[in-house]
DNA sequence: ATGCAGGCGCGCA
DNA sequence: TGCGCGCCTGCA
């Protein structure tokens, strides 16, 4: 455990963007306008001033490292943006409002156990029941006078019975999560196996043998456990802002397979990126 | 204060 | 295969 700090310039990496696009639910804004998250086994501040980056890290992990997988720096977003925005002119207002968004290379796991929990579900109560997970069954982490927990494993997680997940409030996802976290500890699900595995639609099948994956849930984990850019995960708001700026129909009759086929007519590979932007944008401005 | 929020699973045609 | 409905809970 040991304080870092690294400092960087980025075009496009805007933490508000970053963290509040929907994709996490570990990250919080301070009074002081820093985002502070937990990833893996480190607290991480992360500050915006105008022409850089600061993060100090509190943890296990090598900063830089951690950095360069976690916000995934290698990847030219710039080009990305480029490509967006010349597809046409909804997608170019849209980056021009999300500017610096990036899809952020989380845990497989968390991500799992993070998007169960949020079907039929809002996002301030997800990040209250994810932090109650954490704090009742991950590791402490003391930094500054200040407790934090890291999201448990799911050897740490097993622990939890049915019945005190309830009682952290997740309602009737309180069997789903038990019942995912028994099948990962048993290895009657193999994570790395289905990471490493390229066919997505393979990987979406096995997704959904999952008790409370669907398919909304199971884009979600591709997307954001995976970093399948090319899948477009739809909810209520993907659906209503595609049908607002393409389809123009009666919000009702519009299937989401429709939706999907046509994000992916348009945005080919980067519809996951589109499908953030579009998201973000339309959340923010309604 | 009812309806809704980033669905899923079930039962019925 | 394709619907419609119920479900925990907190918040406007």
């Amino acid at each position: 455990m040991k304080e870092q700090k690294l400092e960087f310039k980025s075009e496009v990496f805007n933490p508000k963007h970053i963290f509040e696009c929907g994709q996490c639910f570990r990250w919080n804004l301070e009074k002081d306008g820093n985002y502070v998250g937990i990833v893996r086994k480190n607290v991480i501040k992360v500050q915006k001033t105008e022409n850089k980056i600061t993060i100090i890290s509190f943890g296990e992990d090598d900063l830089p490292k951690l950095c360069e997988d976690y916000f995934d720096q290698q990847r030219d977003y710039q080009e990305i943006q480029k490509k967006l925005g010349n597809v046409d002119q909804y997608l170019k207002n849209s980056i021009a409002y999300g500017k610096g968004i990036r899809i952020l290379k989380q845990d497989l796991w968390e991500v799992i156990i993070s998007f169960l929990i949020s079907a039929n579900n809002n996002i301030p109560r997800i990040k209250g029941i994810i932090e109650r997970i954490s704090k009742a069954y991950g590791e402490k982490i003391q930094w500054n006078e200040k407790d934090y927990y890291c999201f448990p494993s799911p050897e740490e997680l097993q622990k939890a019975s049915i019945q005190q997940l309830r009682e952290l409030g997740l309602g009737f996802r309180d069997k789903r999560v038990y019942e995912v976290t028994k099948m990962v500890v048993s290895g009657k699900i193999n994570l790395e196996e289905l990471k490493n595995n390229q066919n997505t639609n393979e990987v979406r099948k096995k997704l959904e043998e999952l008790p409370g994956v669907g398919p909304k849930v199971a884009d979600c984990i591709l997307l954001f456990g995976m970093q399948r850019f090319e899948v477009f995960p739809v909810d209520v708001w993907v659906r209503r802002v595609m049908n607002e700026l393409y389809l123009k129909q009666q919000e009702e009759k519009v299937k989401n397979e429709e939706i999907q086929e046509l994000a992916k007519r348009k945005y080919k590979n980067l519809a996951g990126i589109a499908q953030q932007y579009l998201f973000y944008w339309k959340r923010e401005i309604s």
